[in-house]
DNA sequence: CATTGGCATTTAAACGTTTAAATTAATTAT
DNA sequence: ATAATTAATTTAAACGTTTAAATGCCAATG
């Protein structure tokens, strides 16, 4: 492996020491280097095709401009959009990024908050999984800057950008009760997570406490998606009051479901209205155009990032709080 | 923000050198540190919750511990789920994933790649873009190690891990002509990149000189798919012969191209067989289920990092040059 | 002519590690 | 008792930067 020209070779080569070829190249305004030095050096510099070494500049700093992005899963098609998104505007700001899944698991997230910090990366955009208080709070302890994204905790004062999910939840459940529909169920995760919580409590307030029943709610582990959308469909086209209309927490759960109603040959919308949250490219194929909830993602994804950068550049400046607004896409699966 | 601990602060509060404490943390064997020292020294760095700093450790080792992934866009399903298997993969080999989205433009490519080698990455996985041959030619004369996924140069002597991408071509369009369909066209990217023009003569051969016609293979822009595609579909069923069947080259061109066919009221199987290479989720909810190349995206992604770690350990080793087969996963589509 | 000031450049320390080499202390062999 | 050996620990240099402080030089000032 050829060994990298440092400022060591081009102080060298010029006949200057190692700090007058940093004063050039790292080219402040007001360093009084002669112009004649300093056209040398840069012509040098050039022509050995130097490239300043980072993580030199890092050790030196305590800064790595480096941001760690930690989501549930990458692959997810939601939480790729996400990363691309934050890719592009980390970069405007002279930032990388470095990403890892947590498999919604608490433990997993933990080693990756370590294994980044490690890396020193200035800061964090999070996706928290159920169970991840504390690290979180760990996080804000260390005076780490972070923001989390899609989720957030309540009970701790954090950045976080999200969308108002009861408010998406309520409208799109109003929205089933316009459409016609009588008996409205839920599909959604077992997690106490505040956004599946929030989703949940949107619908069950549209339904209002007449229509409402334990039954027509029901939760599905991540752990088990397929057997227990299954299920849970089951239950409620089975039961002695059988829905007329399903809403889909995610877009994960929303995909598995639709195909399971398939298989029981139950047509959308003239057997069961449905609308989905969150959006997918497979939407596009479903015979039934389908109703959904329209995340913000862009400007999610670009408030984190803008927030993040702030933080790092000026540590312990208040929180911020971001909530946008959902949008319902109306189309013909709700009616 | 508390500054984080060191080896000093342990030394101090231990009353013993850095080294000492250097050498009892980083735990080779035969270090010889009395056992009473060595207890207290770590006892002190778990109280003071000491994590090593990984960028003092790079710079003085040289090696990063993380690798460079370049793909055309992560927000694309393919990439996605490759990104997501090398990161387990790295993981496993105690590296992290940067990655970064060069939207398959060279430039793009080109600034990644000097991004991150600023970054000191320690070797790459890159999935190349047209026109980008001298900036792998360069990472090989700079000796870093790097790895070539999904695509290749046949000029460069590289390391690459991909498909038989001819193979699964010629197969696909066989299995049309079996059966039953008689004028087979093709849609694909414009790109000279190797894979493409593979799939390209996969499609041609199967065809043989007497079935093939100029105005069968279609071709596309990257830039502008959409109406590239529609164009194409136009003129595939429009000429004077018109298509029974047509193959897409990628995931991307075949759904943008099944619901422009949606739009025409062309359906599939009845007036038109279909093969799409690559799997989607959407797929799924096609109302005829699809016929379609499926890579081996796990093996093609995990032997991508095996490779990549062994060069960076032994780097100028022999390169190694992957080729798995493409199973073409039978469906409705194509009778 | 000695002093001051300003400019261009260098010295040196620092960031947090690792590690070869040196030092010190204790033990064993002669 | 002295030299040689071994074990435990420290010193110091290195990785590639940045940057405050020091230095050297020259010209201008009083």
């Amino acid at each position: 492996m050829k060994k990298r020209v440092s400022l060591k070779d081009i102080a060298k080569e010029a006949g200057v020491s190692i700090a007058t070829v940093s004063y050039v190249l790292s080219k402040q305004q007001n360093t009084g280097v002669s112009p004649e030095v300093s056209e040398k050096i840069k012509k040098i510099a050039r022509k050995l095709n130097y490239r300043p070494n980072q993580i030199a500049k890092s050790l030196q700093s305590g800064k790595s401009h480096t941001i760690g992005l930690i989501v549930a899963d990458i692959s997810n098609p939601f939480f790729a959009q996400i990363a691309r998104i934050i890719e592009d505007e980390a970069q405007k700001h002279g930032y990388t990024v470095v990403f890892g899944s947590s498999d919604e698991k608490a433990s997993k997230s933990e080693d990756l908050i370590k294994f980044l910090l490690n890396r020193q990366v200035d800061g964090f955009i999070i996706a928290p999984t159920e169970g991840s208080e504390d690290q979180i709070q760990f996080l804000k302890e260390q005076n780490t800057p972070f923001v989390l994204i899609d989720r957030y905790f309540p009970g701790l004062e954090t950045n976080y950008v999200v969308v108002d999910n009861y408010k998406a939840a309520y409208e799109a459940t109003k929205r089933l009760m316009f459409g016609g529909s009588n008996n409205i169920g839920m599909i959604a995760y077992t997690a106490q997570l505040h956004h599946m919580r929030e989703r949940i409590r949107g619908y069950k307030d549209a339904l209002g406490q007449n229509k409402y029943d334990e039954l027509m709610l029901q939760e599905v582990e991540f752990s088990q998606i397929k057997s227990g959308v299954a299920k849970a469909i089951d239950q409620l086209v089975g039961g002695k009051k059988p829905v007329d209309a399903i809403f889909f927490a995610t877009n994960t759960l929303g995909i598995t479901g639709l195909k399971y109603l398939d298989k029981l040959a139950i047509n959308v919308p003239e057997d069961m209205a449905v609308i989905v949250f969150d959006e997918s490219e497979a939407f596009d194929f479903f015979y039934c155009p389908l109703t959904y909830v329209k995340q913000p993602l862009s400007d999610l994804a670009k408030k984190a990032v803008t927030i993040l950068v702030e933080e790092i550049a000026e540590p312990s400046r208040k929180v911020v709080k971001i909530s946008f607004e959902a949008e319902l896409v109306i189309q013909q699966s709700c009616t």
